[in-house]
RNA sequence: GGGCAGGUAGCUCAACGGCAGAGCAGGUGCCUUUUAAGCACUUGGUUCAGGGUUCGAAUCCCUGCCUGCCCA
């Protein structure tokens, strides 16, 4: 204990509660108390007179003198206890030992109280873990975000919401696996470390291996790793895992976040937006009870399929009221301006285009939308349309006011994706990955493709404003412990 | 990176230039069907850190740290 905890009179009494137990020759951290009831389980099917067992941490103590009551928390609900003189005899005095947080085994029987509430008579106790630390208050929970994020359980031991919401990501991670799985898709691991990191235009985060003397990097995406297994003979794949992305920090953006990357050999785009709008909707109904959705900004979202499809062009039209590819780039940026898209001094034409999409389109849609047909310099790892070459056969499908999964057409012709690559390269000193370039010439079958942002999917569905609700653990700067 | 807001008891929050407080949690006592149990008494503070202004600073000013939101 360091010198500062030593003062604190809160944890100087819960080290007496501990040499007490210890003075009645119980272990304070007990061992295994295996075959316990689930708390939820039980309530379900409750009967007077039934025996139970369960495990679970003290929330609340009523300590009425020689009886009392108190709240046991597992991980499936909380069930009130109850605890008297006359049935426990000098092991009562053990139940009027515990603090708030002590986990506990109790067996007993099941009753009613006077009000009507299901308790369990506890005839036998233990004390599995002595609790040394005050939880936060049971009335107000905890509130305070920092402490939230830095100390996560006691966020979840404390909200309930907090967990339920945590529950529906896990569901929904499920549900996503199962989903794929019985169409036929295989679950796949493709290398987290990278030595040319590729797929998508971000800053990796860089390692080192030592026996090898080489540099790596933690992959960005595993695009061109599920590529290669395209090539391989793989036909239906995905991969639902980790990216790292270097990059600042928001109510949207994690440095680690969770992605699915589907891909499906000898389909299209178009036919990656129905597999999307049918699990998208499956997670919908099976998660959030139903295909309305809603957002602060967006109060009401209907996801009742299909859903529109709309050219990206045609978008940009009608947000700004002009033709826009027909413009000339000084044209574009003067109207992007007057209409409040904000723009570096550097600002590439392609920029002011994808900026003026981001403000004025995506951000004021509340979906879901299909917009199709990016311009080809967007997506460098997209087929061409045939008719026009300008454009890729892509979708980016806005729900809420933000992208949430692209889907491709993958192109997989090896000189035009050089072409594009390097194109690319040339803008943003990357490293060319020829390792994948070489394996598309030995031919990947025309594929599609879809990228789906999973803690964002879990933000909309759940209704939770930062990302940060939907991470167990978000990255924080690190912090001395008090 | 820029702007704004915040950091006070274990938790939730007051006090906004004049004695640092409340509720809950904690402690002691009473209480054998309570449930935000109750009643009585009661402990608990580096007011994020450091500097400055002032007779006097949680409060005003400066710097730093951390967090949230908005913008880039």
């Amino acid at each position: 204990m360091s010198e500062h905890e030593e003062a604190s009179e809160l944890l100087r009494l819960r080290r007496d509660k501990l040499a007490a137990w210890l003075a009645r020759g119980i272990d304070p951290f007990g061992r295994a108390f295996p075959d316990t009831a689930s708390i939820s389980a039980l309530l379900a099917d409750f009967l007077e007179g039934r025996e139970a067992r369960l495990a679970g941490r003290i929330l609340s103590i009523r300590d009425m003198g020689k009886s009392l009551f108190a709240h046991l928390q597992d991980s499936s609900g909380k069930m009130q206890i109850y605890a008297n003189l006359q049935t426990l005899g000098e092991r009562f005095a053990d139940l009027k030992l515990l603090d708030l947080g002590d986990i506990v085994g109790v067996e007993g029987e099941c009753f009613r109280t006077k009000t009507g509430e299901k308790t369990l008579r506890v005839r036998h106790s233990e004390l599995l873990s002595k609790s040394l630390r005050p939880l936060p208050s049971k009335w107000h929970g905890l509130h305070d975000v920092e402490a939230r994020y830095r100390q996560r359980y006691l966020d979840l031991i404390v909200n309930p919401e907090v967990r339920e919401t945590f529950h529906q990501r896990i569901r929904i991670i499920r549900e996503i696996r199962r989903f794929l799985e019985e169409r036929g898709f295989l679950e796949v691991e493709t290398p987290m470390m990278q030595p040319v990191p590729g797929g998508a235009a971000a800053t990796p985060f860089s390692t080192f291996h030592e026996a090898l003397g080489i540099p790596l990097y933690l992959r960005i995406a595993p695009e061109l790793y599920l590529k290669r297994l395209l090539i391989g003979g793989f036909e239906r794949i995905f991969e639902l895992n980790r990216n790292f992305r270097n990059e600042g920090i928001s109510r949207k953006h994690n440095p680690e976040f969770t992605m699915l990357e589907a891909y499906w050999a000898f389909a299209d785009f178009e036919r990656m937006a129905e597999l999307l709008e049918s699990l998208v909707c499956h997670l919908a109904e099976t998660v959030c009870g139903g295909l309305r959705l809603s957002s602060s900004t967006f109060p009401s979202i209907d996801l009742q399929p299909p859903w529109p499809r709309k050219r990206f062009a045609d978008c940009l039209r009608d947000a700004t009221g002009k033709e826009w590819f027909s413009l000339s780039p000084e044209q574009r940026r003067k109207l992007a301006e007057e209409l409040g898209v904000e723009l570096l001094p550097n600002a590439q034409d392609i920029d002011v285009t994808r900026h003026t999409f981001e403000k004025l389109v995506e951000a004021r849609t509340a979906g879901p939308l299909f917009v199709t047909h990016l311009p080809t310099e967007l997506v460098p790892l997209a087929r061409q349309n045939r008719e026009d070459p300008s454009v890729v056969d892509v979708f980016e499908l806005i729900i809420g006011g933000q992208e949430v999964a692209p889907g491709y057409s993958e192109l997989n012709d090896p000189i035009v994706q050089r072409e594009r690559l390097e194109h690319q390269v040339g803008e943003e000193t990357q490293k060319l990955d020829e390792d994948f370039l070489l394996a598309l010439e030995y031919g990947m079958p025309p594929a599609g493709g879809i990228g789906l942002g999973i803690d964002r999917l879990v933000m909309l569905l759940t209704g939770r404003e930062s990302i940060r609700d939907v991470i167990f653990f978000p990255l924080l700067r690190p912090r001395e412990i008090p």
